[in-house]
DNA sequence: CATTCCTGTGGAACCGGTTCCTTTCCGTGG
DNA sequence: CCACGGAAAGGAACCGGTTCCACAGGAATG
């Protein structure tokens, strides 16, 4: 492995010369820059990454934080992550989180000090105070993707909304017995976004002074979640609601496939719609509110290069649309 | 920010002394090692990662080159890998690759020359020869989950072994005609262990002397792609055959729901087998060949940890064992 | 013609750790 | 009493880059 001496021995130069006329900043004449660029290039030589960083106080690196990647919105949010840092040349470090608080722990004690990275994308993770405020010394700047965290840049869905335009479409098209599927009755057990989506929901009926009918289905957010849910709720055949929001486009798939192993035809007797235009909503002809998780990751990496690039520009917050896509799995009451 | 210098002098010793203490390796009283780590822990003292991976040639990261996480095998192959290196220490580079070779030559081009980790985790990707020189020539060690590479640890599935288990229980149940779902013409559209799979499925025919019957169509190894391959595959009403092999569970599942569409009952008039036990499969009480990619993730970075700790050990191969699990997607032929 | 400015280059310091080498001190054995 | 060995600690070199500063030479300006 070649180092920089090696190049400059080579090229005929310094190292200092050798290092601009490599990294293209200060004065080098182009006959030498070219000398250099030549002796790199036959020797292969690659720059030590551990030696730049502790030299330049910067590691292109981009810290990203991220529940289990085995839902589909996190998984196409990372893809968006990874393309676009690929694109500006960071490298990504990846931190699972899990229900034990021991990793978030060691993240904030030892990852963040150690300064591996320029900068943090947190998914779907409400920092507490303290850990807001270790962000805050460590000097790194943060973008979140879900929660909104005061003086970090963020980057969201209005899950209210979402799950609002989802109700008011079942609420327009004349149900009145709609159910959700997918909230918990405890709330360490329901993620930032998910407890909005409820509340969307209730909002919506409460709009349409159908607050008394609410009717929250515990679920997790997966497909068998949605099953085992919809089995319980539309088991009863005469209390069973006419309409059901799923709290992501999993719990609906899932909530429509017990529907049709009980029998009960959609949209006909049943009216199903969810969040998030999965990548199989499609196939399962389902209305969903579109949101585009990959965009998302995109956006979030351009917020933390912004502040990367300019430290000093204020904090931004974005909030990205959500449209109605009606398939079939909605229709009017009968 | 402290350094150690900072340490140093708060505890009254020198820099040498301090790095001792801390790290645990050479002299030093016991009474100096309390009182440095006081200091340490006073200053909120982190180790600068560049600084230590500068001066030791270790990086403490280990880079994952891996598929899009969006197929659930991979994902929780991931998570397997995370939990692993998390527990080691170890930090975890995410490197993506797509269909574009750009992703790749940049980086055996630039990304393993930087030295930027300790060691390779690649998942899915059969390195060109040249490829491997590189790898080699960088000294650092590789396993590769999937397809083997000689001079490299692996960790692999019996893909073969897996699809014909999966057929021999068709066989067994008394169908002779048995379409494989997920193949490719394309050989560059089908993944290693994808086209090991078509590959067991063939050997379990011909050992029955089916081979004549063998049908393959084409789907990618999603649900969607099972469930479009599989209505074509099943329109023909007296074509159609009577047992069904998936390349995987996401592709046996939309052929499942290709047959109930189409008004076919599963497992009376069609049976199907998968080939992962994905966590879905459960819920459509698929019968399958069970994998488990979490602990291949595990095993995977104990091999690179082999290797890692001990340079010279032999390469190591595992392959994990894959297991019938009966459910109620197959049947006797009528 | 003297001053100033700009380009091009090299020497040396620096980033923050680790480790080799040396020195000092003390206890033990010959 | 002296030689020797091991524990404890410090000084300095080193890892491989980047960057500050000094300096030389030529062009432009007054």
């Amino acid at each position: 492995m070649s180092t920089i001496a090696d190049v400059a021995a080579r090229a005929g130069v310094s190292k200092a010369t050798a290092s601009r006329a490599l990294s293209g900043r200060g004065y080098v004449s182009e006959d030498t820059r070219k000398r250099v660029a030549d002796a790199a290039g036959e020797l292969a030589y690659v720059a030590h990454s551990s030696a730049t960083s502790l030299a330049t106080g910067r590691t292109q690196t981009v810290g990203v934080i991220m529940p289990p990647v085995d839902r589909w919105f996190f998984s196409e949010l990372l893809a968006g992550i990874q393309e676009s840092l690929f694109a500006l040349d960071y490298e990504l470090a990846l931190y699972g989180i899990r229900e034990g608080s021991e990793t978030r722990e060691r993240l904030f004690d030892v990852v963040l000090p150690g300064r591996r990275f320029d900068g943090i994308i947190a998914v779907g993770i409400q920092p507490s105070a303290q850990e807001l405020e270790r962000l805050h010394r460590s000097e790194r700047p943060l973008v979140s993707v879900g929660p909104y965290s005061e003086g970090s840049s963020a980057v969201s869905i209005d899950d209210i909304a979402a799950a609002r335009i989802a109700t008011e479409h079942l609420i327009e098209l004349g149900h009145t017995d709609i159910a959700f599927v997918g909230g918990s009755t405890d709330p360490d057990h329901l993620s930032f976004g998910d407890a909005q989506r409820v509340e969307g929901y209730l909002e919506a009926l409460a709009a349409a002074g159908l607050e008394a009918v609410a009717r929250i289905a515990d679920a997790r957010p997966t497909m068998p979640g949605g099953y085992a849910a919809a089995v319980e709720l539309l088991g009863d055949r005469r209390g069973r609601p006419t309409a059901i929001v799923g709290v992501c486009d999993e719990t609906a798939i899932g909530a429509m496939i017990a529907a049709r192993r009980l029998g009960i035809a959609v949209p006909t007797e049943l009216s199903i719609v969810g969040v998030d235009d999965h990548e199989h909503a499609e196939m399962f002809a389902l209305t969903t509110i579109k949101q585009s998780p990959r965009e998302q990751g995109h956006e979030a990496v351009r917020l933390l290069r912004q502040q990367l690039d300019h430290p000093e520009s204020p904090r931004e917050r974005t909030v990205t649309a959500s449209s109605l896509v009606v398939r079939s799995s909605t229709a009017g009451r009968r």
